[in-house]
DNA sequence: TCCGATTTTGTAGTCGACTGTCAAAGAAGA
DNA sequence: TCTTCTTTGACAGTCGACTACAAAATCGGA
């Protein structure tokens, strides 16, 4: 996608970054968000605070996953790519799968543990709401194509609905496989309509 | 509800608490709720700031919505009331409808005022996220009387995501009526089944 | 190996949320 | 009216997010 990270700086600075939001979001799983100071972060990041605020404007910046729209996008071609007859639902389920065994073991654990971080500590929720949101739309937009516009944005509304559902009870039990729970929960959807 | 409020003191008390409430909430819409300080809403409600947080410990707490239960136990009562052989989406259809047009204009008026505010302030949104997760549970529940335990469960889920979809559609047009809006995109949910 | 550009860091300071305490003002009851 | 209890307000202070800036470390290329 980008250009292949040529110089030591520009790799050294992408990692500095995700270190930083990886504790960053270590910590506020163990002892909460409020409770996380900056400080704490560029401790633990082995950075000092203000190379902290230089990545991340603001604490709330640190539990934005910034990732998501490359993940919607995947979604998009990938419902793109479903066979023409299928029936909506399983559009969506079928390109749902598509993209999520797409995924490399580590790419697939780390999307995991910072869906996990999302879905259980609040603010990160909350400061994950307008992504979330649009992703909505890009879901829709997706369905246009193969039916009538205000259908596309509710089956799109109830697909995000029913996946969210799947991946909130997933958080009761980390170690079953969400992608499985969500794909188990679009056939139930299916069955449904 | 409550006893009928005897004292002069007591009603002195829920008087300064909700006008400290009404003007943070007013505050907030006007100007943000990041730029809205405490000491502002305190002079708005011509308090001193230290009374305002002897009623509301944190800021956040001046936008936490703390009626949602008696909302979710009206709607959990209203399924119950819906005529037995209904199709499951116009059950909850029906239920939101009645539970909306039972509400008094002012009451109305308040809970469009204070959704409003969850859905456009992240930190809002992240006080009351518990609260939402349980509502879908109680909506299930309620259905589970309806129809076999999974579907209920993703049926509640799908309808959830249609209506935040409805309400977060709502927001950018404050002036629409969500309860229309929102029946509106449940009819064409039940269409689509 | 040296230079210029960039990144990192420390420092000093602002601002607002929040706490604790104590004295003043108001309400309830005798 | 006098006493007692509660609510309120003012004040002083802590803590953490965030800014501005200049010094120091680091990197890339010549």
């Amino acid at each position: 996608m980008d250009q292949p990270a040529t110089g030591l700086r520009e790799r050294k600075k992408a990692r500095t970054r995700t270190a930083i939001q990886q504790h960053a979001l270590r910590l506020f799983k163990e002892r909460g968000y409020q409770a996380t100071t900056v400080e704490q972060i560029a401790e633990a990041a082995e950075v000092a605070p203000s190379t902290v605020f230089r990545y991340f404007p603001t604490k709330e910046d640190l539990a934005v996953l910034d990732d998501y729209y490359s993940l919607a996008d995947a979604v998009s071609a990938a419902v793109a790519a479903q066979p023409p007859d299928t029936p909506p639902v399983d559009v969506l389920r079928g390109a749902l799968r598509a993209v999520f065994t797409g995924l490399s073991p580590d790419d697939r654990a780390a999307r995991y543990e910072r869906d996990l971080a999302m879905l259980t500590i609040p603010e990160v929720w909350a400061a994950n709401l307008g992504m979330v949101a649009r992703s909505r739309g890009l879901l829709a937009d997706a369905m246009r194509a193969r039916m009538p516009g205000p259908a596309a944005r509710i089956l799109a509304d109830a697909v995000v609905g029913v996946g969210l559902g799947a991946l909130l009870d997933w958080t009761r039990d980390p170690h079953s496989d969400p992608a499985e729970a969500l794909d188990q929960a679009l056939g139930r959807l299916s069955d449904l309509l």
